[in-house]
DNA sequence: AATGCAATGTTGACACTGTCAAGATAAAAC
DNA sequence: GTTTTATCTTGACAGTGTCAACATTGCATT
């Protein structure tokens, strides 16, 4: 079985499909996928995709799903090093926020994009993924209220839409190419870090 | 001339597709614009709207650029109220700003969003009216930080991406339905007037 | 082992899309 | 009045997602 394409079956499609798929996404974004080229790639015929994936959106959610979870995962970490203080642990983890849109932009505009999510359209396997991604962003930021970094005053879901707000804020201005200069992607967190941190400071 | 289609010539296409367009646009969305629908919706060819527009990109970018200039006339109305305090102006704008992008989703997502801006795809005459749409948000941040209203010691710049980057993200989420909630759109800009300004509070 | 069913893959077709090239028409310029 | 220019049309091409009908294979049950 040096190469496929000589069996009817192919095997495992489906997972060949989304490391394909994911591959392109990454490299040519979102709209340069097609699902005819993508099986064609895979050595099978336009309409086989169809049997593994209810449309080209149920593909993409998919795509996404794999995204949430590597992201999460990378957030508890960062977020779960008890050797460093909050304060630190709060930069790193803005630092490290931008850093992945940047070097993921494709990967980035498909998560926390329009694409999928609008009009309700996000598969139900995509939710399931992402949703307890968006809670721990509030569940971090409630901790952060306690220890003092962030206001306390303020509720702490509405806290939560506001700091992820910024750093997807800017993290989109970065992406899309709108304004910020990628050049100062640094200094950028920084200045978001201190002005949310400010209160500690006086 | 009670109802075109009988000329040859239509008069005036252009203003004609780009009311239409933006129309279609703010109703129904971006991805629902299709240059056959709208040239058929004219009563012309499917060809014809080539003859204005290089092409789908351009029209576009031709819808964006008058959203460019009607937000930027707005935001100068809303900040050069001389006989209201700074504060109220600032939370002015923000509730304003967000205000604006959940009542024109599509308009919204149109002109911040990668469609137009992704791979420099930007036309020249939508960068000469949104390139000081951007430049006026630097200015009313430097303004607000000579007040004392925004921390002076950061760069102007940089904190107006990250004030703007606020602002934008909070509108994204928003409009893509991701994980704001609506009915909650006062609260979440009252709270982040309230994170920007705690420094003149303390 | 034979048979039947469900999973998977294929071909054909449809209705779209943006966009180019070549020709037709009208208006404007000379 | 003739020529140039702007505008509009028809024809064509290469793509797209997706449905319906049919073919093949592997698995499970008899």
């Amino acid at each position: 079985m040096t190469n496929a394409a000589q069996t009817y079956h192919h095997g495992d499609l489906r997972t060949a499909l989304l490391e394909a798929a994911t591959k392109r996404v990454a490299e040519f974004g979102i709209d340069s996928l097609s699902l005819r080229k993508l099986a064609e790639d895979a050595g099978v015929s336009r309409t086989a995709p169809y049997h593994h994936f209810k449309d080209k959106s149920a593909l993409l959610s998919a795509i996404a799903a794999k995204g949430f979870s590597q992201w999460h995962t990378n957030a508890k970490r960062i977020f779960e090093q008890h050797d460093v203080t909050p304060q630190a642990r709060f930069r790193q983890f803005i630092h490290e926020y931008i850093g992945y849109a940047a070097d993921n932009p494709q990967m980035y505009e498909l998560m926390f994009g329009r694409t999928i999510w609008h009009d309700n359209g996000a598969t139900q396997g995509l939710k399931e993924v992402a949703y307890p991604c968006f809670q721990f962003q509030v569940d971090m930021t409630k901790y952060w209220q306690q220890t003092g970094l962030l206001p306390a005053g303020q509720d702490a879901l509405r806290m939560a839409q506001v700091t992820w707000g910024t750093l997807h804020g800017i993290a989109r201005l970065l992406i899309d190419g709108i304004y910020a200069d990628r050049s100062h992607i640094d200094e950028m967190c920084d200045c978001a870090a201190d002005l949310f941190m400010q209160v500690s400071k006086s």
